[in-house]
DNA sequence: TCACTTAGTCAACGCCGTTGACAGTCAGAT
DNA sequence: ATCTGACTGTCAACGGCGTTGACTAAGTGA
């Protein structure tokens, strides 16, 4: 009795793997819920909606949040590597479901949320000099355009490159956001 | 005669506005044939399907491209401003509908397609110095983001900055995947 | 025993993208 | 002048979708 999964959370599992492999738009209620063998009927009473539930398991709840500890001057670079790690491949799958789902506008409010605090609220804090805030905004940019290039539409070019070299490259670029800028034009 | 639109014209027309106002979830084909003031079918026979309309309709054909003229050593600052320039909006906002319709796998296709021969073929010409190729892919994804949270998730923080002061500090971190980089490991 | 909530079943609603059957129109060949 | 074919347009319908409401069965505390 306390091991066996209810329906719940039965759908919940199922409902977890089926957006992620197939898509908001690809996943049926109806074909989920005959997956998690209950009846179409009862996930909606349960959750609410289709995307009320999409929303609760793509919450990038209960995952493990990027170390941001050590030395500020690789930063960049570990910052990068957490984006293409093979371990966070649960974290990346939720917000490229997130990203691909993006058409309606109360994922696009989780979506911020998400960023906000898995990189910006992290971030803000370790940036020395003016505009941190926005920094981190524009950090979490460029860590979002990556992961959409890498898992959301799935670039040949870069699939096929080493994540070593992308690192190496897109690091150091990721770095002149996190290092305070030099002011060539007067600060206001 | 020659100056009205025929049916077919007046669909395309209505397409365009309702996919990027209402996204592609959120735009019926009843709807948008009773905008145009024509019949659903029609729209089918004519177009294939809802998918095939909404990717000729978004292909971003006809739209001024970006101008990558000029010296190589601002061009990081150049694409950002093009990037966030209001009179891109019509590129920008085809891209959005793009990105926020990418659950289809042929949404993602012509979104690779859009960003390579928007960014990646007429950068990797300009680029010295080795990985040339990846390093423009990276640069797309540099923009691709930054269009992300500007434009797709409508991101507040970076929506109230000045462009200016977006352009100042993403420029340089664009211009470090322009630049040559400095191998501080041997290249392989 | 009686209310009262919960789980579960089932049919149905309204909307969706798409299809097929059918009628009207008009050009060109016979 | 008539047939033929190719379009345009109309309309009803299909199967699938998310969601709702009516209903039964079972368990729980007063």
């Amino acid at each position: 009795m306390t091991t066996t999964e209810t329906g719940r959370e039965a759908v919940e599992r199922h409902a977890r793997t089926m957006f992620e492999q197939q898509g908001y738009a690809g996943t049926s209620v109806r074909a989920l819920a005959t997956a998690a063998g209950v009846d179409p009927a009862l996930v909606i009473r349960w959750f609410g909606s289709k995307e009320e539930l999409f929303l609760r398991v793509m919450s990038l709840a209960e995952r493990p949040l990027p170390d941001l500890g050590g030395p500020t001057g690789s930063l960049g670079e570990r910052l990068v590597e957490f984006a293409l790690a093979p371990d966070q491949i649960s974290v990346r799958r939720d917000l490229t479901a997130l990203i691909r789902a993006s058409d309606s506008s109360s994922v696009r409010s989780r979506l911020r949320h998400v960023t906000r605090t898995l990189f910006v609220e992290r971030l803000v804090d370790r940036l020395e000099g003016p505009h941190a805030e926005l920094r981190a905004h524009l950090i979490a940019s460029q860590l979002g355009g990556l992961l959409q290039s890498w898992d959301v539409a799935e670039d040949e070019s870069l699939l096929a490159a080493s994540r070593e070299r992308i690192v190496a490259l897109y690091g150091p670029a990721v770095q002149a956001l996190i290092d305070p800028p030099t002011s060539t034009s007067p600060d206001a």
